[in-house]
RNA sequence: GCGCCUGUAGCUCAGCUGGAUAGAGCAGCGGACUUCUAAUCCGCAGGUCGCAAGUUCGAGUCUUGCCAGGCGCGCCA
């Protein structure tokens, strides 16, 4: 709809232009926007003040002159006025509304699909927790948030995949080893020592078991033991992620191991690139990278005095490859912890000759738990923390989902698992789902009725003249461009408050048929409740629509 | 000390590229089910948008400086 005003607006525009109403100086930006008062109509743009100081005129003055030689080929408006200090109001047409609601029914699961990433390929890297121990709740803030974005970008015409890094390479993995053998070793010996920064968790134990179970590990040399425990405990690990994932309705494309780089002979190609372009040194016995020249500030230690890498330098090499397989753009799901991480990581890639922009980081600010109104400190070391698992069998994965979708991602999340947990009927995620529920109670009842919805729709959408209708249709014809903002701008959450306020506009609606009956939608006139399923049927696309984009059932019953 | 993020109603948070009278949920108070699901709806109350300047037709939104909180500033990952 914001699309069809704008070229209205543009064209009259240049027709003013040619016919010489106003001066010829260059489009301005402006905006169209939906107005906070409903009496400023349906639309309003500010594109009167915009062009003021090029005209130097008066904005009010302008938008007058542009309302008197406005081109609505379309039939588009019902009125457009000019309003102090410079804008334009429009309201829109009924005939227009019903078009746009014939058109939500007709592409049913389709409506809300766009072009916006003009089939771009991204990469949407989430998730990557170390396979040293299970998901917990941030993971699972990450996973709902990357999981939704997905499946928006590719709603909005992106090519997107997913993927999972692992980081089997580094130390932590051989921690995790030496926990599990010593957490073996002390069923017998309880006084076999713990290492130093080892996991903690209880899962250890578990593992310890599970491992103990297929390998003799009383029969080997230490180094031996911890080795194939490290690998063994990786890999259930991992295997206990994807399961959690799984559940909670997450999905990749790759997983991509960090140990695959080393092995495949890809760092030491992207070591040899850095060479060649003079981005590396030796001081002091390690080996560094300029950073500091792409805007980093100071320079990084890639290979350490004891010949290890860092992290850092698979990092680089991955991101690299991201490129390679084709994709023209990648978004990186990080914890807010990592914040620092960003201008290095830019700064290798610009040394490479990556434009600022193919590397978008989303940093996910901290998800903090409370219970019995307290703090709890997550650890994983520790062994101190509540899982994902833990959550979703508390809460359901809807509203697990739901609620860490309803935070911005720059914001910390505080939850407060009694309170979720008391939540159950109060969650706002009910709210949506109820909505959507009593659409289907209303086609049961109708049904039984005898009356269905009618083959072809015209000559009955005049019949929907109320205020809570046309609110209806208004609120839904939003959500394409809903999507579209979205997907440029990142932020999924907008799509659950976007929801929340679709669902509220039917409720409404909804109980205004208890005070007055005539506002009911299955009533014995039986075309205006042909026209009132008509639309109904429309609001039940677009919160399953939604509701599917972040991964959430629409109940048909409740 | 430097960097990133946050500060909006009693609480938890929205506020779309600056737009006209700042919103929702929860908590509080008062109402609405003989009729399509009351997991709902309606009403009341609740705000110096951390503070102070600046930019302009116009600032919760942009700039600067303070104040408060979170997180980072490793040859850890």
């Amino acid at each position: 709809m914001k699309s069809k005003l704008s070229t209205v607006l543009e064209s009259t525009i240049n027709h003013c232009f040619e016919y010489g109403f106003l001066k010829k100086t260059p489009m301005p930006d402006y905006v169209i926007e939906i107005p906070n008062n409903p009496e400023h109509g349906h639309f309003a743009t500010n594109l009167p003040l915009t062009l003021a100081s090029g005209q130097k005129r008066n904005p009010l003055e302008i938008a007058s002159v542009l309302v008197e030689h406005l081109i609505d080929n379309e039939n588009l408006l019902e009125k457009a006025e000019a309003a102090a200090p410079g804008f334009i109001n429009f309201k829109i047409s009924p005939n227009e509304w019903y078009r746009v609601l014939s058109s939500i029914v007709r592409l049913k699961e389709d409506y809300g699909r766009n072009i916006t990433g003009d089939n771009q390929k991204v990469l949407v890297e989430f998730v990557s927790a170390n396979p040293t121990g299970p998901l917990h709740l941030g993971h699972g803030r990450g996973a709902a948030l990357g999981d939704t974005l997905c499946r928006i970008l590719s709603f909005c015409g992106y090519d997107v995949a997913r993927e999972f890094y692992v980081n089997d390479a580094g130390l932590q993995v051989r921690i995790l080893g030496e926990s599990i053998l010593s957490r073996f070793k002390q069923i017998n010996d309880s006084t076999y020592p713990f290492p130093e920064n080892g996991y903690h968790g209880d899962y250890v134990s578990d593992l310890a078991k599970k491992i103990s179970e297929d390998i003799e590990l009383n029969h080997m040399q230490d180094e031996e033991a911890i080795e194939l425990c490290a690998q063994k405990g990786e890999e259930i690990m991992l295997e206990e992620i994807r399961k959690d994932l799984d559940e909670f309705r997450v999905s990749f494309d790759f997983w991509y191991c960090e140990s695959d780089l080393f092995n495949s002979g890809l760092l030491d190609k992207t070591l040899k690139k850095l060479e060649e372009k003079k981005q590396l040194y030796e001081n002091e016995g390690a080996l560094w990278i300029r950073t500091s020249d792409f805007g980093d500030d100071k320079d990084r230690v890639i290979r350490k005095k004891d010949g290890q890498f860092t992290y850092f330098a698979s990092d680089i090499s991955y991101h690299l490859e991201k490129q390679k397989k084709g994709f023209t753009r990648a978004i990186d799901i990080w914890g807010a912890d990592h914040h620092g991480y960003i201008p290095r990581m830019k700064a290798a890639l610009s040394a490479h000759g990556f434009s600022g922009d193919w590397l978008s980081v989303i940093l996910i600010q901290l998800v903090k738990l409370w219970k019995g109104g307290q703090e709890i400190k997550m650890s994983k070391r520790a062994g101190d923390f509540v899982t994902l698992q833990e959550l979703v069998d508390e809460v359901g994965v809807d509203a697990a989902r739901f609620v860490f979708l309803t935070k911005s991602n720059d914001s910390p999340l505080d939850f407060d698992i009694d309170l979720v947990k008391k939540q159950d009927s109060d969650n706002p995620v009910y709210y949506v789902q109820y909505a959507h529920a009593r659409i289907c109670s209303i086609f049961r009842k109708a049904a039984l009725d005898g009356i269905s919805l009618p083959d072809r729709p015209e000559g009955l959408l005049e019949r929907l003249i109320l205020d809570e209708e046309m609110a209806l249709i208004r609120t839904m014809a939003g959500f394409p461009s809903l999507l579209a903002d979205i997907s440029r701008a990142l932020e999924p959450h907008r799509l659950t408050y976007y929801l929340t306020d679709l669902a509220a506009t039917f409720h409404r609606y909804f109980n205004s048929g208890t005070k007055t009956p005539a506002h009911r939608i299955v009533t014995n006139d039986v075309a205006q409740s042909q026209a009132r399923l008509f639309l109904v049927q429309a609001v039940r696309f677009v919160i399953s629509n939604g509701l599917g984009l972040l991964g959430i059932s629409a109940p048909e019953k409740m």
